[in-house]
Order: structure tokens, then sequence, then C-alpha cells
DNA sequence: GTGAAAGCGCTAACAA
DNA sequence: TTGTTAGCGCTTTCAC
């Protein structure tokens, strides 16, 4: 290898003013050719673009962003709640936040994303909404901040929230009827011949307490016993301990389980296997989520499906609208049952 | 509900030089106070501060990004090589991604996320640097950029990659020693009674490129027959049929699988099932990454074990040190064995 | 310990 | 069509 420099060693074109002063302009002039504006000759836009692509240039978007008072930059925001560290790492929130990467650098912005802990910082979703960094925010799941979420909406527009819908708020959320899944759920177990039914995992958060609600609706229509409220934490590990603990107690009382989600209702086939019960035999089983996993379950898992890709694009096409300065309703997505062996 | 207003209308403090306007200082001073610099009077400062919680106030993070010439933003870039949409959602990334959240707030900064294609944008890696927006970035996964990555480390210091170790490598990369991995996985299903081994999946991909050639020194060195590559994608809907005809057409001369990743390797259990082939009688299973669908495959998925929360403490360790200026050395995780049900 | 003033890099009037 | 100019909100010398 020769000891050559190739690269001739130019002077670093860091700013506007730098590239116009090599292409003999104003820098008023760069910054509208840079950004596309119609009023600049076509050779000075040419002669430009070719400088810039030659130097490797980019305008600074903090520059740019404090100029114009916004940022091209949307937060995305997971606060978590009960169990503190397990829901980020839910396959669920993953896939969402997968899709909605997707829908936003399609529209031309960047993602901020932060994870919160409400209980030790009160102070989360005004702090980030308050930095100057992001020009709207997207709140994935409502965790128990409910009402936190509901007073900042009050005076702050571009905000969208993944979660479910209460009659009457006041914050654009966007996400599946728990209530209708729930009562899809427990329909179906009771049509596969099931009138003892648990819910498991913890009615608290308010999406669980939807479906286990739903539920309860369906039980009363057919008029069999209560659902009976099996709560656990989300967490894998903390969970399969608790599962098997209500596997043992209220097993053979018990002819279905509707489990909060797959990830649960996985953890409850392994917790039925071992403690020799049959699915769909002795119990049947119906999750909710339809993550991937649950075709590779054993027996694979008849589960209430919510269209994460589309509740992606709603979020972020509400808020590209309220960001327009529309008011915009908030959208509710049907679940739909996804038949498979358990139920 | 009574008709009065509770809150008095403020007048809005959204500078910081309204709130020295309110606390009757001068901005700088403001700005000394809330950063904590110690050449302020402890009254004037709590005044400050005390004007500053009462209205709500928070400094503009793009004016202070743009002045001190950094932002307080770590962005995390994923190159989607190979197959466009898959690697993203897979559940390695995204538990990847969790950590790396949690780590960078600890230390103060947010993250930026970015998905980028390669392919139809070359200039990936330059633009995000480039956006002013960022003090340093972590590239999630080398894809199939090596070359590209080389060529932006020699310019570009605050860079860390997740990804393989190349002797002589130029980018500092923190990752596991896949080829360890993989012939620690080759071993295991020798040591079970395989002599007829397939590596399932990818060999493009340096990451899984290594994995492949540790499992053949493992069997070179047992003096066994080669490894048989068996090419698949990663999508799950790909994936699952290419499985299928392999081990249509391969299963009966088979004794080991070596799959690349769990997924495929729970893909692959699923087949081996419907294809009446038991596990591990009629043929042995390793999988690498150990996510949590490892626990959960029947049988129970022997496996690699990566640790990932260890790989995004690294990550960010040596990007903090490369920001202050540091060399630094890559960071090499050794793997282990996970042994359970399926060898 | 505090104020005044300059300026980070960019954009958008307003002139020319 | 282009140049000039005045800031966006903040930090940081440099005076006092």
């Amino acid at each position: 290898m020769p000891s050559g420099d190739d690269k001739p060693m130019r002077t670093a074109v860091r700013t506007i003013t730098d590239l116009a002063r090599l292409a003999g302009v104003s820098p008023g002039t760069v910054s509208r050719a840079l950004a596309g504006k119609s009023l600049v000759n076509t050779q000075t836009r040419q002669k430009i673009e070719a400088l810039a692509r030659e130097h490797g240039f980019r305008p600074n978007q903090m520059a740019s962003g404090l100029r114009r008072q916004k940022t091209g930059v949307i937060g995305v925001v997971i606060p978590l709640g009960h169990d503190i560290r397990q829901q980020i790492s839910d396959s669920f929130f993953m896939t969402l936040l997968g899709f909605l990467a997707d829908e936003l650098t399609t529209n031309g912005y960047d993602l901020m994303l932060r994870r919160v802990v409400p209980e030790t910082d009160p102070d989360w979703l005004d702090r980030f909404i308050g930095s100057g960094m992001i020009d709207g925010v997207i709140v994935i799941g409502q965790s128990d901040q409910f009402d936190r979420i509901e007073e900042v909406a009050d005076s702050y527009r571009p905000m969208v929230v993944w979660g479910n819908h209460t009659e009457g708020q006041r914050h654009c959320v966007v996400g599946t009827d728990n209530r209708l899944g729930g009562r899809l759920a427990a329909e179906r177990l009771i049509a596969a011949g099931a009138s003892r039914i648990a819910f498991l995992g913890d009615t608290g958060p308010i999406e669980f307490a939807a479906r286990f609600a739903g539920a309860e609706d369906a039980a009363r229509k057919a008029g069999i016993a209560p659902i009976l409220p099996l709560s656990t934490h989300l967490s894998p590990d903390r969970a399969s301990i608790e599962i098997a603990a209500h596997v043992a107690a209220h097993g053979a009382d018990l002819e279905g389980i509707f489990a909060a989600t797959d990830t649960l209702a996985a953890l409850c086939l392994t917790e039925l296997r071992k403690q020799k019960m049959a699915v769909p035999g002795d119990v049947k089983v119906v999750g909710f989520d339809d993550l991937p996993i649950a075709r590779q379950t054993l027996p694979a898992l008849t589960t209430v499906r919510q269209d994460i890709a589309a509740g992606a694009h709603g979020l972020v096409d509400l808020l590209l609208r309220r960001l327009a300065g529309e008011a915009t309703e908030s959208l509710v997505l049907p679940p739909e049952l996804a038949l498979r062996d358990t139920a």
C-alpha cells in the first residue's frame, strides 16, 4: 500500500455559511436550495447540491429545529407501571415499537424512545414534552397513569396514546376493544364446553380490567358461574411460580382459562403440562394478542388477535393530524378470534 | 362543579428570560442556577428553582444543545440487511434495545432510534451522524455493512457496534464470541451422540458465519463429517417453509441440528414434530441466544446463551468512554451453554 | 455573585 | 432570484 494520502485534505464544511462561501452565494440561498424551496435558480441549486454532496455536508438539525420551532422528532414513551421491569421486554410492546419506527420514518420523523417509571418520576410526561426535543408524543400503554394523561391532554394537543378507550375520556387513544376481546375469548371457551372459567392475570391495569369485564359479560349472558380472577405478575419468572400455584389450587375445578396475554397463556400451558392436565381435554385455554409465540405453543394457542400494524399506523396517522391542527377522535380497533387448538 | 377557574392564568414562562424577569435576575444567572453551577448565591438559586417548579419551566434542550454543541442524545441504529423487515422484530434485537434504553437513561442520555435499509440508503450512517442530533451512535448488528462501518470509524470516534469481532478490525465492537459459541453448540451435539450435523440458517451475515465456522472447528476436531449448511431466511413465515423442506430432504440423514438462532430452532422443533421425528431421540437440536422462548419449547431448548444485559452495559460503557476521549478496545463476551432437553 | 453581550447554525422576513 | 438581517433559547466568557 502506497503511503500517499489519496483524499485531499479539504477544509471541513460544517456550516451552511462554509458552503455558501464555497459556492459564492449567501447562506440564505444555500438554506433555500437545500430545503428544496422553489425560489432558487436551477443552476445555483445544482451547484450547491453538488458541493454539499462532495463535502458530505448536512445542515445541523438542532439549529434548524431551534429556528423553526420544530424538531422532526416524535417521542415515544413507555410508562412502566405495576411491574417495573417486565413490560418493556414484553413482546407486544416491542413489536408495536418496531412498526412505529417504520411508520414514523416513512413520514420523515425520527423517534426518540424513553422508558419512565412514573412512581419515581411523577413528572415523566411533562418533562418529556417540555424538553423541547420533540414535536409530539406517543404514549405506549396507560399503565396506571390514566389521570395524569388526561390532565396533560387538556393543554397539550400533539399526543396520542395506545391503550383502552373509556367513554368520555379526553385524551386521544388508539387501541383494541379489550372488552369485546374479552367477550370473544370467554365466548369461545363457553362454546368449547367450559363453564367454570378463570381469568389469568392482574386485573389492575385498565386494559386487563376491560378484558376481564368482557369475559364477565359473556359469563353472565351464558348464565354460567362468575369468572374467577387469578392474579399474576407479568414477568415470566414470577408469573411461572404464581401460575403453578394457581393451577395446583384450582386446576381440578376449572374447565377454561382466559389468559390476559399470550405470554401468560404460554407459561400456563407449560404448567398445565407439568401438572398432567390435558389441553384442551381437561381444560381449555385462550390467550390475548396473537404474538408469534401463539403459533408455536403445543397445542397451538387459540387467542384474540390485536392488529398491531394497524395500531401503529393509527397512532402515527392521528398524531400527524393533530400536529396539523385537526381535532381527532380515538380509534378503537376490532379484535378477532384466532382459532387454534387450545379451545 | 363550580364554574370558576381555579388555576390562575399565569403568563406562560417559556424561556429562561421569562423566568429571569420573574426572579428579578438576569438570564445568565437563571441558566447558572438551573445548571447547578457552583457560583450562584444559595438564596438566588432557591428562589429560581422554586419559580421554575411553580411554572413547570424546563430549559429548551435544542437551544442548550446548539449552544453547547452537544445534544444529550445517543443514536441507536439498526441496519436491516439481507432480509429487509424481519430482523427488527427479532426478539433478540428488541431485548437488547430495552436494556440499552435503561443503560442510557441511567447515564442521563436520551435514545434516538433509527431503522435503516442500507441498500436503498447507502449513506445511512453518515446521515445519522451528520444530523447534528446525536452525540454518539450505537450500531446494532453489522449486517452486511462491515466495510462501511470500518470507513466511518476512521473519522468518527463516538461509535460502538454490536456484532462480531474480527482480528484487526478498526471499529469498536461489543459482542459474543460467536465462533466459540458455535463450537460449544456443535461440541454438545457431538457429545450427545450426533455425528451427522447440519447448520440451520443463512451463513452470509458475519455473526452467523462465525457460528458456522465454530461448528466446523468442532466437527473437524472430532473427526466427523463436515457440517451441512441449510440456508433459511430469518422471517418466520419464509423460514417455516424452508425448514419444512430441509427436514423433509435431509431429516433422515441427520442426527444433530445447530440453529443459528433460537427463533429458527423453535420453528425447527415444530417442524420436526410435524414430520414425526423425535427430539432428542432421532435428532438433537441446539439453538443460539437463549431467548425466553427457549424455556418454553417442547422439549425445552438447549442453546448457547448470549448475555444481552452485559452486552448493553458494555456498549454504553464503551461509548461513554469514547465520548470522554478515551481509546477503547473491543469487548468480546463469552457465550455459555444452556443445557436443557433437546441435546 | 451577577449582568451584559456575543454567538451556537440555521431560517425567514424584508429588501434589493 | 438573491443578499441582508434579525433572531430561535440558551450558555459562557468577560466585566464589574
